[in-house]
DNA sequence: CGTTTATCTTGCAGTCACTGCATAAATAGC
DNA sequence: GCTATTTATGCAGTGACTGCAAGATAAACG
């Protein structure tokens, strides 16, 4: 019964705060504002999000769930850094629940550089747990340091990428304020890279000229 | 002369800045404590480098010269990615002309994430200018948008994707203490690159099995 | 129900980055 | 040497954020 007072309180403040930038701006909205319409201190408030950053992007960072991290591990198919953009960027859009919501904190994002690169970075920042992962597709495949002695290189690279190409989708999804849904954008983006990396599934005989 | 007195006193306080930085950590280090050590009053820092991260970062955004853009665009090589990641890694590298400074300076980013991810999204607010490089390109190429319906996607992707391994080559070389020259690390990430996204410069029989 | 105990909320004082403004110093041009 | 323009500084203020300690609230237990 507590967590739920606690929840419900977190939510309050997270409606308010980007309500406010919404319709301020996120520069010109101060915590003190913030905690006036969210109705708490503002020690509470920095107890709840310790940042003024982290109410508008939301606090929980966007991980893939321990099932779609096993699904991407035991994948077969040879298009490794596809299969991965995929799996970050479901992560990353089915992260917040409220869809109003979701779309208010992107307008704020959007119209705030300093938030849009902090957003990428926060991406960024799970890229260890990545790179673990694609070991780990690696060792499912059979494939391991001795083999391929710069595997682990390898495995950053694919991650640094994905890393990009989820930048593109999320950017592209969110400009076109929402429209479509986001497997769309994601098909397509992945469709784009596959032809920007000339990469092919199958060896295709047109190839050969 | 004056500009002569400007660029030392610049000079003075980044050096200051940065070995404090070194020191202490760059969250200890207070901005007082740079001016004290710089000798100038704080507002006079502020003045110079508009924010305590700028004078650790250097404040000159890392963009390719004129020269090096006109190479690219007119660069008629198939591999668009690997050229435009050489030309951004290499403007990114070439930009500060003291070594030691430059040493420094990336160990106090290496220890401090708020300044490592700042660092990749000063990369990546330059993407507008590099997607405008990448379509001029396509354009010296006979590419247009009447051909290619989703091209400035294509261009936009091939960014992304830039930025990403430029993030991974210079961690990497970082990573290794600056053991070895920029290009060794360079030229082994766009390897590396070229293996991972299945690109062959020119078609190869052994693809077909 | 009452007491104890853990958790939550708040106020307060203080630090630090950063800004606007006004003034003083330095330098350039004449 | 005098004036105009740039440059340096002081000062007062704002806003984000922290540590601490005390007060309020709810949980747990007898």
């Amino acid at each position: 019964m507590r967590a739920r007072k606690r929840a419900t309180t977190q939510a309050t403040i997270e409606r308010a705060a980007v309500s406010l930038a919404l319709k301020h701006g996120y520069e010109k909205t101060t915590v003190d504002m913030i905690c006036d319409a969210g109705m708490v201190s503002q020690r509470t408030f920095f107890n709840y999000f310790g940042s003024k950053e982290r109410v508008i992007l939301g606090s929980a960072p966007p991980m893939p769930t321990n099932a779609a991290t096993a699904d991407f591990i035991n994948g077969t198919g040879p298009d490794v850094l596809g299969d991965l953009v995929e799996t970050i960027t479901t992560a990353f859009v089915n992260h917040e629940p409220d869809a109003a919501l979701l779309r208010s904190r992107r307008a704020v994002i959007r119209q705030t550089p300093e938030l849009a690169s902090k957003e990428i970075a926060r991406i960024a920042e799970a890229e260890d747990q990545f790179v673990h992962m694609v070991l780990a597709r690696f060792q499912a495949q059979g494939r391991n340091e001795t083999t391929t002695p710069d595997l682990q290189d390898e495995a950053k690279i694919i991650v640094s990428l994905a890393v990009g190409v989820v930048h593109f989708a999320v950017r592209k999804w969110f400009s076109s304020d929402l429209v479509g849904t986001p497997q769309e954008v994601l098909r397509s983006s992945i469709q784009l890279l596959r032809r920007v990396t000339h990469f092919h599934p199958l060896p295709p005989t047109e190839s050969i000229q």
